[in-house]
DNA sequence: CGACGATCTGACCAAATGGTCAAGTTCGGC
DNA sequence: GCCGAACTTGACCATTTGGTCAGATCGTCG
């Protein structure tokens, strides 16, 4: 829970008062071993939020449909959360949490086809385990990431910025080909969220009722092959020689 | 306009009647003549429409603001759409209009360097000039494709179904990799789209405060060059020359 | 146990919003 | 210029919905 707090405070800039003073409650209960209630019902309802922000988006969900769904009423969801506004960051708070990390696998050792792998291995399992967050997460940016638009500008760009870096040091090694780093990020991004965000138009054309494991392989296999070979330089084997 | 109906009432199973009255309204009209009021009204409200739902969903969009940013009235919005639903089913009709022939590149004789090419640039152009409709449709899409999705099941899925099939054709051919044709659809479909849906993070991780058009120069060169690389057949003799 | 803060909740409210309507005004063919 | 149809629009309404509140209940520490 403090996780996410902490994430909330650093990605939003709004409602310093509320989150000081709810985060020095907390920190008084917690010290106690007491505030399990709190927990579990804030647990409860981001669960419940998430779900709906992601069926509704932000201005369709409703506290009531959130409440019930958490079986709340819904006068408690608002002694917990002031107003739908503050769940809603809340919830993007744990996605962006979630989204961030995915990208330090890049690291100028490892091998960039080992990292890429990996890389679209995991973010593909949120997709899968996760789809609602990821869909959270879409549907703000699809309509001008009204709240988290500071921290794509701080946080994510600057992180991009590293791993570009990273990218570009992979390229003058002669293990990628010459390409924008920042581009295929943003594919990797792409090709990945696609399975979470345009799950109906996938599985409408697949004829699936649900995307099963053995979808998901599928992609991933055909992800990672079109990834790895479109972007790695060729192996200097075999008659052909690079660099 | 009659385009644009016709779309709607193949794609759409609500409403008959309604969009039956209208018609028959229509063509009377346009038989004498007139009926240029309804034209352009009904046009500058779809315009209107585009906008106001791809930045705030159709739950967030009012029909007031859409009236508003075509400088009508709200009753004379209601005159010509009888509800917000009719009027983001003429909307979204228009989107699955131009989203759908791109496709049609795909054909056995072709190259598919060329074919895929050509493809990329299509939409990754569309994205760029009208980057609101490719938003209106990814949010019908991210909340489950409520009015659309008997058209994902039948004409979207057969497109893919025969154009897959092109795919596979051109791997026998020992032109492609060997890949999953489908998958593959969809992968073109996510980094194409992913410049118009998820601008705002582009741009902020770019620090863009407008995408110009050299970022989506950038793009389609990284793109392509990505998705030929990754998805044809390595050229059979060493010294390369395609084309 | 008693106290006190945390938690719970039904009832309520004001604002926003989709949609209606009736009384107009304009248009274009005759 | 007349007439019916197309179009316009301010005023209005019912519903939905985010949020409030006062009073009740619970949990636990001293």
């Amino acid at each position: 829970m403090s996780r996410q707090r902490d994430a909330q405070k650093k990605s939003t800039s709004g409602d310093k008062a509320l989150v000081t003073r709810r985060r020095a409650s907390l920190r008084k209960l917690a010290a106690n071993g007491r505030g399990h209630i709190r927990e579990s019902n804030e647990m409860r309802l981001l669960q419940a939020a998430e779900t709906v922000f992601a069926e509704r988006g932000f201005s369709g969900a409703t506290t009531a449909e959130i409440a019930a769904r958490a079986r709340l009423p819904k006068a408690n969801l608002h002694y917990y959360f002031r107003t739908k506004a503050e769940l809603y960051r809340a919830v993007l708070a744990n996605v962006l949490e979630l989204w961030l990390d995915e990208l330090d696998r890049f690291t100028p050792e490892r091998d960039p086809s080992d990292a890429v792998a990996e890389y679209i291995a995991a973010k593909l399992n949120w997709s899968r385990v996760r789809p609602n967050a990821s869909k959270v997460f879409a549907n703000e940016i699809l309509h001008g990431a009204p709240f988290v638009k500071s921290y794509l500008a701080r946080d994510l760009r600057r992180r991009v910025e590293d791993k570009a870096a990273v990218v570009r040091h992979w390229i003058g090694q002669g293990k990628m080909r010459p390409l924008d780093p920042k581009h295929f990020v943003f594919q990797l991004w792409a090709v990945t969220q696609h399975y979470a965000d345009f799950e109906v138009q996938v599985r409408a054309v697949l004829g699936r009722r649900r995307l099963t494991e053995g979808d998901f392989a599928a992609a991933a296999a055909n992800i990672t092959g079109l990834i790895l070979q479109g972007a790695l330089a060729r192996p200097p084997r075999a008659g052909r020689r690079r660099k």
